[in-house]
RNA sequence: GGCGGUAUCGUCUAGGGGACUAGGACACAGCCCUCUCAAGGCUGGAACACGGGUUCGAAUCCCGUUACCGCUACCA
């Protein structure tokens, strides 16, 4: 048995976009699982469209997944030769010939067939010169366009995800695979690097289906080998089109951007156009590989739910060791001003801490470091929800919050069993519900209704700090009294 | 228009002739837990596109219809 061999090929043109990451992850799972080689192709022929940013945006997004690519990158500009000489070879053996017919010409006919409403293919027999005429145009150095000899029959093949499809010759035209230019046209390209580099599955998006039995026929005239096909569906958006830029974030730059892990990313993909077998959904990447097969593959196109992305995410923020987190989110505190990185560094039992109470909270990185502002900062601002729900007599409140004060301030040890004894009597002094306590003191330390247990939040604020938000808290009362 | 592909809850899906009263997850609603919010647990509503076959028996196999999607370039 042959190595497997697969790639990606995207041409950059724009991001890595979702469909394409899902592409990518199903043929690097294909090699894991089956001791294979990923290989990655940038398909950056059409030079007017293709930029390197977009290559760089592709190797980073595939990165950041870590879907990491087996051997050199393979340009495919850089074998535009070969491309060149494999369609000569083609002219050559007698399965393309030339055809003189003026670009505009062809574009004549076809609008004409198309306002008639007919089906426009190109015509072989206006085309087909005599050998003298040939020469003669050649001689005159007249420009041609190589076109592929389409044989009778029909074209099929054992998809790997759609079983058999089969395409009548018939309805193939003779497709141009070097243009008068002398460039090559791209199933000219893709079946020649696709020979070179030895690939034995060619498995990619559905919209390329009516390209294949084009490819095939190549292959054959070429003598190569034809390699195996699967094509996986595409991705819709929540209308049930093509999933694009009108949809919101497409490239999954952005779904990094927006505060989600790699591995729901990842995960999320999977489970869009495959399937397990059974009702496992949260996965790893490792367990991915173990169970990936492609009897899982799906024919059915998806539409991309971020709801249930979001959830993925959360599961994984649960997940992930908690150092991996804060080295993701460390820098994301920063930016937010709210501690440098080597600061929280210092802090690291604490930071861990405060990370741990809020990740079960957040669906987003960037949700994480929002909650967390409650640990940072002298100051706390006071929401008016807030103070209208939780703290509607001034009075009595400050009161309450005196009180609290007072008896945290007695606590031998800053800890949260010490706390909530001491609280929890406090109210049973006063005759009132744990809750008449907690909820206002909530609003002293965090300025908001909600925050984690409110035993954690003095914890993590700390002694000093909370002491000095309940005092502030008592103080704001009074001068609104 | 031609060609190709697809069709199970709103969405992702399980399902490979009998185990289907069609299962799980997201979302939604309710309840429980509870100092609030999450998380978690429980409960609920919600689907085999339609019509013909084949078969003792069809969500599962075949055909047709419909709908949707893709391709239809000297783009990739």
């Amino acid at each position: 048995m042959k190595r497997p061999r697969v790639r990606f090929a995207p041409s950059p043109t724009g991001f890595l976009h979702v469909g394409g990451a899902r592409t990518a992850l199903f043929n690097w799972l294909y090699a894991k699982k089956f001791d294979g080689d990923f290989l990655l192709r940038i398909e950056d022929t059409d030079r007017a469209r293709s930029t390197d940013e977009s290559t760089r945006a592709i190797f980073e997004g595939l990165e950041w997944l870590g879907l990491t690519w087996d051997e050199e990158v393979v340009y495919q500009g850089a074998n535009v030769e070969r491309h060149y000489a494999d369609a000569h070879r083609l002219l050559d053996s007698g399965a393309a010939y030339r055809d003189f017919t003026p670009p505009a010409e062809t574009e004549r006919l076809r609008h004409e067939a198309e306002a008639r409403g007919d089906a426009y293919r190109f015509d072989r027999d206006t085309a087909t010169l005599s050998d003298a005429e040939t020469a003669e145009k050649l001689a005159r150095h007249e420009p041609y366009a190589i076109r592929f000899k389409v044989p009778d029959g029909v074209t099929e093949w054992h998809d790997v995800v759609h079983e058999r499809i089969a395409f009548p010759n018939r309805d193939i035209e003779d497709f141009i695979i070097l243009r008068s230019d002398g460039t090559p046209v791209y199933n000219m390209a893709v079946v020649s690097d696709d020979i070179a580099m030895g690939i034995t599955l060619v498995m990619r998006g559905d919209d390329h289906i009516s390209n294949t039995p084009k490819q095939i026929l190549l292959y054959r005239a070429l003598g190569a080998e034809v390699p195996q096909f699967g094509h996986v569906p595409m991705i819709h958006g929540a209308d049930g089109k093509k999933l694009s830029k009108r949809h919101g974030a497409t490239a999954v730059g952005d779904y990094q951007h927006l505060g989600f892990l790699p591995q729901s990313m990842l995960n999320f993909l999977a489970l869009l156009g495959w399937s397990p077998g059974d009702d496992t959904e949260v996965m790893q990447l490792p367990e991915l590989i173990e169970r990936f097969s492609m009897h899982g593959l799906h024919a059915k196109a998806a539409i991309f739910d971020t709801k249930k992305l979001e959830w993925m995410n959360g599961q994984h923020l649960a997940l992930i060791p908690i150092a991996e987190l804060a080295h993701i989110v460390a820098p994301l505190f920063e930016t937010a001003g709210l501690a440098t990185v080597a600061e929280l560094e210092s802090r690291r039992e604490w930071f861990h801490g405060v990370l741990e109470l809020l990740r079960v909270r957040a669906r987003l990185t960037d949700e994480i470091v929002q909650l967390a502002t409650t640990f940072f900062g002298e100051t706390v601002a006071y929401d008016a929800e807030a103070i209208g729900k939780q703290w509607r007599d001034a009075a009595v409140t400050g009161e309450i919050l005196q009180a609290t004060h007072d008896r945290l301030a007695t606590l031998e040890s800053w800890e949260p069993t010490a706390m909530e004894d001491a609280l929890r009597k406090l109210a049973e002094e006063k005759g009132i519900s744990g809750g008449k306590i907690f909820q206002p003191l909530r609003v002293a330390l965090t300025g908001k209704t909600v925050s984690p247990g409110i035993f954690e939040v003095l914890l993590y604020v700390g002694r000093e700090h909370s002491l000095a938000r309940v005092a502030a808290a008592v103080a704001f009362l009074k001068q609104d009294a």
